[in-house]
RNA sequence: GGGGGGAUGUCCGAGUGGUUAAAGGAGACGGGCUGUAAACCCGUUGGCUCUGCCUACGCAGGUUCGAAUCCUGCUCCCCCCA
């Protein structure tokens, strides 16, 4: 899939091709010039959080990044933030993020490692935690925040935006760009990546290098890929993300749901290529959700998956495989619906009851009424119980 | 150290003693229309044993027939001065 690159320049401008920035200018080139005078690979670093051990569509952007330099014979180094995470990250709107124990920041970095196995060559990758060197005295932590001042981070435009803003910032906040940038130091980076608002950290990661006596690394940023919403980044916690563990159904509908105007992005960014000119937004972005689901699972999975999704929606019948929920009578036989369709499909009963009311119940695609709220058991069994367009349940007498 | 402002439902944000389960918006969900796209229209959006009951406006007490609204203490956040 990678042309045949032979010099240096061709190589950056394969790299560069799709990224937001290469800084500074002619820095890959610089370096993938040395690798090759030198006769050893680069080490292309990669931060990832383990806080959250799901990863999604658009982290695997900057992973089939990291691919490419991979398939050219180079190094990458994931480092997990394992030390970082214990200590906690109290940035962002919403709270604190809890603080993991050592155990769950272990099984967040094993699944993690497991999941980016998925686009990375397990070959020629390499996996560090900062644990390792930051845990450092605070004579070393001094030399570490000397290179660089207050107003400095100020620049990083979330800061600035928050501190404009008179939203909190800690100290603690302040001081995480500098830990990552120390990170490069003791991995020794040739090139960082990241999504475009990692810019200011992969930067400074430069003056902490230059202030450790290192060459510096070079950067290439990565655009960010909008969530399922076409809106918003892809992110757990806007709930618009595709999780490349998903099951190829999910991975399949999600991806149809993704509206027409990020469709452009979603194939620059995912499938490396653009999209054709003129072309049928449906088929198109058909060929996307099978792409992706053949990527993550297989091309059996991918056309298994399309047919699942085109009895349900565009043949209107029930799925094939539905989860099989059992039937609770009381002592009359009879069987109250909103705690059927609470047990169902995790809502809440009162939930249950206006879905009802709003006729999005229904039985064997049949609509039910509100009313009454108690239905003989033998009315239901064996039946098909439905919620909205998409929860089905088969029902079953225990 | 001193002074001032603030904390409301998933989020943003009104509300300063009584038709307030709490305006409005976003999001989400259900229905319509569709390509399960977007846009658009309608409805819903704390829970429950549901014509009622319970729980809710940072936390804990208090005043009152009645408090998100008043008082006291506490926690956290922001600003100004030093």
């Amino acid at each position: 899939m990678t042309p045949a690159l032979r010099t240096p320049a061709e190589q950056a401008a394969w790299l560069a091709r799709n990224a937001v920035d290469s800084l500074p200018a002619g820095g890959l080139e610089r370096k993938l010039a040395e690798a090759e005078r030198e006769r050893r690979p680069l080490r292309v670093k990669l931060g990832i959080d383990p806080t959250a051990p799901d990863i999604h569509l658009g982290f695997t952007v900057v992973l089939g990044k990291l691919r490419e330099f991979q398939d050219l014979g180079h190094t990458v180094v994931l480092i997990v933030g394992d030390y970082t995470a214990r200590v906690g990250d109290p940035s962002g709107r919403s709270a604190t993020r809890p603080v993991l124990s050592g155990e769950q920041i272990d099984a967040n970095a094993a699944s993690f490692q497991a999941q980016a196995l998925k686009v990375l060559d397990a070959e020629r990758l390499e996996v560090r935690r900062n644990g390792e060197w930051l845990d450092m005295p605070m004579e070393e932590l001094f030399r570490l925040v000397r290179t660089t001042t207050v107003a400095r981070i100020l620049e990083r435009d979330d800061f600035a935006k928050r501190y404009a803003a008179h939203a909190p910032i800690s100290i603690l906040e302040l001081l995480y760009p500098l830990l990552q940038g120390y990170d490069s130091v003791a991995v020794r980076a040739d090139v960082e990546l990241g999504g475009t608002d990692q810019k200011f950290n992969l930067l400074l990661g430069r003056d902490v290098q230059t202030a450790y006596g290192l060459p510096e690394q070079a950067i290439l940023t990565m655009p960010i890929l909008p969530g399922v919403d076409g809106e918003r980044k892809m992110s757990k916690s806007y709930g618009n993300y595709v999780g490349v563990t998903e099951p190829p159904e999910q991975i399949y509908g999600k991806t149809l749901r993704l509206p027409d105007a990020a469709l452009g992005e979603w194939y620059a960014l995912l499938l490396g290529e653009p999209l054709a000119d003129g072309a049928n937004p449906r088929e198109a972005k058909r060929a996307l959700a099978r792409a992706l689901v053949a990527r993550f699972h297989d091309a059996g999975a991918a056309a298994t998956a399309e047919q699942a999704f085109d009895r349900v929606h565009v043949e209107h019948r029930p799925p094939a495989e539905m989860p099989a929920v059992a039937l609770a009578a009381n002592g009359d036989g009879l069987v109250h619906l909103p705690a059927l369709l609470a047990d169902a499909f995790g809502v809440s009963r009162s939930e249950a009851r206006r879905s009802l009311e709003q006729g999005g119940v229904k039985l064997d695609g049949e609509a039910l009424a509100a009313e009454p709220l108690d239905r003989p058991l033998e009315l239901l069994d064996g039946r098909v119980l439905q919620l909205g367009k998409r929860r089905f349940a088969r029902l079953t007498r225990v």
